[in-house]
DNA sequence: TGTACATCAGTGAACGCGCGTTCACTGATGTAC
DNA sequence: TGTACATCAGTGAACGCGCGTTCACTGATGTAC
């Protein structure tokens, strides 16, 4: 088992795991990528690390506290993925824009799991200031996007920046949700690749 | 009992229901309503309508083909009520097609436990036809909706119907399930009407 | 360098709970004659 | 109209299970002297 260990971690090589907090966090993301965000249990997760049910309480509080840590770090690397996207509005606004949203289905795919803990889970964004933050931050990159964006366009008929940044999250949510994640059950077929259904925005 | 029952069914006015089917399928609604497509059992069910946990079992095979029969219908009434928003067509394609948007919007307001069955439970559409029917039926309305304003427009530089009818579906959802439902939990803040947001589409 | 001790991180047994499901049962209803 | 009987729909007790959580515990690690 210590060296077999298939997350890639360190794995017990002694009594102390040394590494169990991260360790965690990764068998979370494989059982919300089979199971969905509602599918998974603590003693599950512990379990799937080898470790007695007990352990995992020295690094959550409960099973709250580890979905919103797993959605947290899914919020920032969401975030860094749209930030590389956009790369400061170049070449130009549009295309910039266009490779957030391809950027928005890319990560959708890339990792479901993090995506369904993000936007699927039902946690209580309000009540978690620290993952309310790392949510708007990711948005953050969309809104001065969209700000830029419409700074580059006549002045007469400029759309409110706001509201280009909440259509493009919505629409690249709608595409992602309806037809990127979900397990590989409940999703649609496409006649088309999502990524083209987005860039007609 | 008999008389109070706050489903406004008939209750237990004899040692059979009568109308169990029914009430389990609106304690089903209520139940998702407070806590999400998972968030509800079998027994709970049975228990909010002041029944043996054994009795669901004469209606339904197990919890999810009770979920599955919520969702059905949610689809029914969708497809009916996008249909009347549609109106064939009338006064103009622009104007109805923005209607459906509207009632897609009003429908997730209005009833945000069906939509949550319909379309964040991850039920296995594939698995059953009926199920799928339905959603396929709702989804034609807005593919038909979608062709007549298509065909309303000049020949040159006339949209794909289809590739309209899913940037509406997946605009919609996207707002919808962002900005209108997660029963009060979830949801995020708007500076302006969901509508006027899909409106922009 | 070695020893004593505090702290840390995981153990494993235990608890009460609600769930899904089954079972033989029984009261109510409908039908044949 | 009445009676016998089949069918239907709900009962309630029971089961095994996994979960969340707690607890006193113990092995490993780090630090002071």
């Amino acid at each position: 088992m210590a060296f077999s260990d298939p997350s890639g971690a360190r794995g017990r090589d002694s009594y102390h795991h040394g590494n169990l907090r991260e360790v965690l966090i990764e068998a979370a993301l494989r059982l919300i990528a089979e199971h969905g965000p509602g599918g998974f249990s603590f003693a599950e997760v512990a379990r799937a690390v080898g470790v007695s049910p007990a352990a995992p309480y020295r690094h959550f509080r409960d099973r709250g506290a580890l979905l919103a840590e797993v959605a947290r770090r899914g919020f920032d690397r969401f975030a860094a993925e749209l930030e590389r996207a956009w790369n400061r509005g170049r070449p130009d606004p549009a295309t910039a824009i266009e490779n957030c949203g391809r950027a928005y289905l890319a990560f959708a795919r890339r990792d479901p799991a993090s995506y369904a803990a993000m936007f699927e889970s039902g946690l209580p964004f309000d009540a978690d200031p620290v993952l309310r933050d790392a949510a708007e931050s990711a948005f953050g990159v969309l809104r001065r996007a969209a700000e830029a964006a419409c700074g580059s366009l006549p002045q007469q008929r400029r759309p409110p920046a706001l509201m280009v940044a909440l259509h493009i999250w919505a629409l690249s949510h709608g595409v992602a949700s309806l037809f990127v994640g979900h397990g590989e059950a409940g999703r649609r077929k496409l006649p088309m690749a999502p990524e083209d259904l987005l860039e007609a925005g």
